[in-house]
This record gives structure tokens, sequence and C-alpha cells, in this order.
DNA sequence: CTGTTAGCGCTTTCAT
DNA sequence: ATGAAAGCGCTAACAG
């Protein structure tokens, strides 16, 4: 592998100019820059990064810190992510913590330290140590799904759309209304009681029975949601409409309905929530947000961070929700 | 951040002596790697990547390529490769190659050059240029999904798992047998191509019509099987049965099934490949092939080479397929 | 606009 | 078992 000496020597200048040159620093005349470009790609040169890194203390890469890359919802927020990311020229780490084990090994040893110009974390709730552990890390951290103080953070208003889901619900009349919720204990995410309290609230302020006997645990896959419903219509007086906090709990939650012979949006009602592919498809009311760009805005943020930017304030965008209203919804069928 | 000479000079030793210290060399009295490890630890000390990158040569990085970190599948692949990793304390870049300019880009730039010491590349069908780019790397690389000469590769036989789910709708009674493909062209993946090519063997040994008139593409995608059910459905004479390449397309088929009242399982047979989590819930026949495994098995493969092991021939590994006969398959209704 | 010269923080012989 | 010292390949002042 050629170094930066052998293109120095090769084109006839220094090493300086060299890594001027193939920088696109200002300062070389065109043609020597031209001239060096070709002798470099002639000896198909690529700088060492370790090497620039030593010597620079930038990385060139941002680290992305994920629970479950299995799950469509991260899988999307990383690939937007990535995008932006490769695009401006950074390489992209990926540290998977599905478990409470990984994550205190995680936390306990930084791997990524020295390791990346920032850091990316998707929805972990990060403990007030565990900020302090990431800020001591020197390079900006974004978070996406949450919030944390001092930290850059891009998400949607979950309140808002968990309350969008009720109040839908509450419109068209029915009265004893379910919650398919995904609390994934281990990971102590906040989304799943975010969304919780707000939809409790909206049932409270109308008048209609919440609380643990209209809940169930779906752990936010299909097969969840399907044993959820399940549970839910065990119970002594089940709902006539339910709200899960996904779209893959609540397809699984319409699973379950239909071995019950219980067509959603006729007998039982059901709203889920991210506008997943398969909910146009099966014609699942929902409650869209945009997951890639959650992923594209957070990277951007960092970004600009990265090369110098000091807001003011810490950063934190909030991108929109809206209900989309399907055929799973109806009033209430007696 | 406190470098090695910070510790060195504090435990009173010499910078070599820290670094086999704490690397666990041989050659350190257990008593001064004790003390240099409190006292690294005294000063939250972590040796610096890029440094000991440069100057050792090794990254103890390993890079994962990847089309579409949002496929179920993949996601899969690389949790399994990611533990494999992590625990060999080994990072991971993650290249995500989603379109054929992604693809030309990252080939022609081969940003991972000097970046990883081991390369694992999920199902983009390398050509022989491709190949001999990854191979100039000079690091080992692996594949998942199919094959290339002289690379190691994992993944599962193709043909005899599309060859089971064919005999078995044959073996019901089917006469005219569907198949609904994903052909993915701007990535040019190989195997729904040879999935179909085995398909269709079967169906030609059994004296069984085959072909175009009798397959759909759905991209790989629910919302793309559905389509692609819809329209087998629409053509002039419908199968009584298919064959989707990925459980996701047979779950949106099943869906288009439904809308045309024809119930899965008793109108239509349906059979599915992968055995994803919504299969056992929708009771779906299906291939099932370990994908995690696929991953993790790759990954463990390349960090024995990584570490030295020079087999005499490239290692391939298959790994198994096998039918789960569910409720979505019978004989034909008539 | 270009060259010289120190390092960046570690690993790795080679001595001792 | 430990230390001294020479790089690894690049970037970033500083001169000119």
């Amino acid at each position: 592998m050629a170094t930066i000496d052998d293109v120095a020597r090769r084109a006839g200048v220094s090493t300086a100019t060299v890594s001027r040159a193939l920088r696109g620093l200002p300062n070389v005349a065109e043609a020597t820059r031209e001239h060096v470009r070709r002798v470099a790609a002639e000896l198909n040169f690529a700088a060492s990064r370790s090497a620039s890194s030593l010597a620079s203390g930038r990385t060139n890469t941002v680290a992305i810190v994920v629970p479950h890359v299995t799950r469509w919802f991260f899988g999307k927020v990383i690939s937007g992510a990535e995008e932006v990311l490769r695009t401006a020229g950074y390489d992209v780490l990926l540290y998977s913590i599905c478990d409470a084990r990984a994550r205190e090994r995680f936390f306990a040893k930084l791997p990524l330290r020295g390791r990346a110009d920032a850091v990316l974390v998707l929805a972990l709730p990060v403990t007030a140590e565990e900020v302090g552990l990431l800020e001591g890390l020197g390079v900006p951290v974004g978070l996406v799904g949450h919030r944390a103080r001092g930290l850059i953070s891009v998400g949607i208003d979950d309140e808002a759309g968990a309350r969008l889901a009720a109040q839908h619900l509450v419109n068209l009349g029915h009265k004893r209304i379910g919650l398919i919720t995904g609390d994934d204990d281990p990971l102590r995410f906040t989304t799943p009681r975010t969304r919780r309290t707000a939809f409790r609230e909206v049932l409270r302020a109308n008048g209609l029975p919440s609380g643990p006997e209209l809940e169930a645990e779906g752990g936010f896959t299909f097969a969840g949601g399907e044993r959820a419903m399940t549970e839910l219509l065990s119970r002594p007086s089940p709902p006539t409409a339910v709200f899960a906090i996904s779209d893959e709990m609540a397809v699984g939650a319409m699973k379950s309905l239909r071995r019950h012979a219980l067509e959603p949006g006729r007998a039982v009602s059901v709203v889920g929530f991210d506008d997943h592919e398969m909910a146009e498809v099966l014609d699942l009311t929902t409650v869209a947000q945009p997951v890639a760009e959650q992923g594209s805005t957070a990277a951007s943020l960092l970004l600009r961070q990265v090369s110098g930017h000091r807001p003011d304030r810490p950063e934190r965008i909030v991108l929109p929700v809206r209900l989309i209203v399907r055929g799973t919804t109806a009033p209430p069928s007696s």
C-alpha cells in the first residue's frame, strides 16, 4: 500500500503538498493539485485513516448506538442517518445494545471512546449517569426518541401522537378503549410510558375507564401484539377498540381479532403507530411519524456541531405526527 | 484524556510495560500488571485506537457491507455477526449500499480500505471484478448469502429450499403453482434466481406448467407480495398455490387472497421462506432458515482467518433449511 | 504557493 | 521481567 511519501516523491513535491492537494485545502496551485491527484491515483493511494486520525485528532467516524438492529423502526432510523453521514464522508460505527448486560458493558468500557467524532444514541433512555459518561467522551452526542438535558435530540411528540389516537377512538363513541403497549423492561425505553400516560389522560378526561385492566404488553413485536390482544379479549369486559403503540403490534392484534372472528374495524377498532409499510396495505388507521427522517435530522445536527457550530441552547427538534384514518376504526358496532 | 505516558509515569514503569500489561501479553510480573491496571483505571485511561492501529497495523474493526439495513433478514444477520464480533473485542463498521449508485461509489473508493481487519459482505452478488477489489484490500473477506471463488462464504442451500417448497405443493396435488419472487434488479441479488430455477425444475420434472405467466415480482416486501398475488389472481388462469421466496411477501400474498375472499390454506395454498416471526402466528407454511446464525458463523470464520488461520481451500458453510408445514397449505380445494 | 519539521500515542524490536 | 528507542503515516504549524 502506497504511503504519502511515495506519492510525494513520485510527484516531486513535499508530503505536505500532497496532503493539502488531496484534501482539497486552499493554497495549492491547480496544476499541482491535478498532478498530485493523478500520481495518487496511479499509485492507488489512499491515506491511512489511523495515521490521519492520530495526527489530526479527527476520526471521520460517527458511532450509532442502537438497541435491536432487527426492529423496523431502528433499521429505518439507522439508514436515514447512515445516508447523511456517508454523504458527508463519515463512516458509521455500529454498537448494538440489546439487553441490560450489553448496556452495562457498553457504558463501563465506552468502547467508542476516541473512535468517533460524534455519537448518535437511539431510543435508550440515557440516565443522568449515562449522560455524564457520554458527555465525558468530549464529542457531540445526539439522541433520537427521547431527550436529556444538554444533548441534541430529535424525536416526535409522543404525547400528541397518543392523544390523537385516543381522541379519535373517543370521538367515534367507544367507551372501553384498550392499550397495547411495549414496555421492553430490560432497556427501559421511555416511549411506551410517555404514550401510555397521554393515552390514559385522554380517556380520563372523557370520563372513560383506563388503567391496567385495559392494557397489555406486546413487546413491540407482531407476535407480542397478537398475544396482547388475545389477553385483552380474555378479560372480563374486553375493549371495543384498542390503540397499539406500534404498527407491528397493531397488525398482530388484528390477527388475534380475526382468529376470534372479530373483524377489525367492525367488531373492534384498532389504531397503530408508525405508519409502517404494512399499515397502508392492511388499511390500518395509524399515527404516522417520519422515521428515517429522525435519523437524518439527528445526523445533520450532529455534523453541524462537529464542524464547530455551537448553539446557545440545546437543540431539540420535534418532528410532526399525524393521524391517518383508514379502515380499522369505526364507531362501536353495538 | 490520559495517554500511555501518563500511566507509565504515574506507575513508575516504562510505556512498553504499560502496553504489555494492559494487553495481557506475557512477560509481565503479575504484581506489575495489577499495579498498572489500577493506575490505568484511576486515570481512566483507554489506549487511543488510531495510535495503536497505526503502530500495530491492526484496526480491531470488521466492516459489514449490507444492502437495506431495514430489511428483517439483513437486520438479523447483522445482529448475529455483531454479537460475535463485539464479544471478540472488534468494532463494527457499517456500510449500507442500497442502490446501484451507492454500490459503484463503494467499490470505486473502497472507503473501508485500511479501516478494517476483515470484511463481511451480505447478499451482494459480488462480480469477478468486485471480488478482485475486495481481495485487493488484503484482509479476509466473507460472504453471506452467495459465494465467490476464494472467499469465505456462509449460506443455505437455496435450491434445496425452493425444491422443498415446490415438492410440498406438488405432493398436495396442486397443478398450477405460482411463484412470487423478488428480483430487486438494481443490486442483482442471486438468491431469487437460484430459488426460481430450482422451483421451476421441480414443476417441470412433475409435468406441471411453469414460467413467467405463473410468476410475479414482489421486491421482498409485504406490499410487494400483496401486489404480486393480486397480479397473479388477475391472470387468465391463476394458480391454486403459490410459493413466495420470503415470508414478508407470503404474508402480503395472504392479505391479497383474503381481500379476494380466498382463504389461504383453503382456496389457495401459500408457502413462504425464512420462518419469520410472523410465520408462526399466521400459521404460514414456510421454508425455515437460520438467519442470525449465518451472520455469527461468518463472523467466526472471519475472525479465525484474522488471527492467522489459513485454510487449504476456501471455506464454504451451508446451513440447513427445513420445511415447516403449517396451516396455509392443503390439497387444492376443487 | 510550497517545503521543513515536529509531533499525534501507541507497538515493537532489541537490549539489558 | 523491564526499558530505550525507533518508527507507524499522516497533519499542522511555521518558514520561506
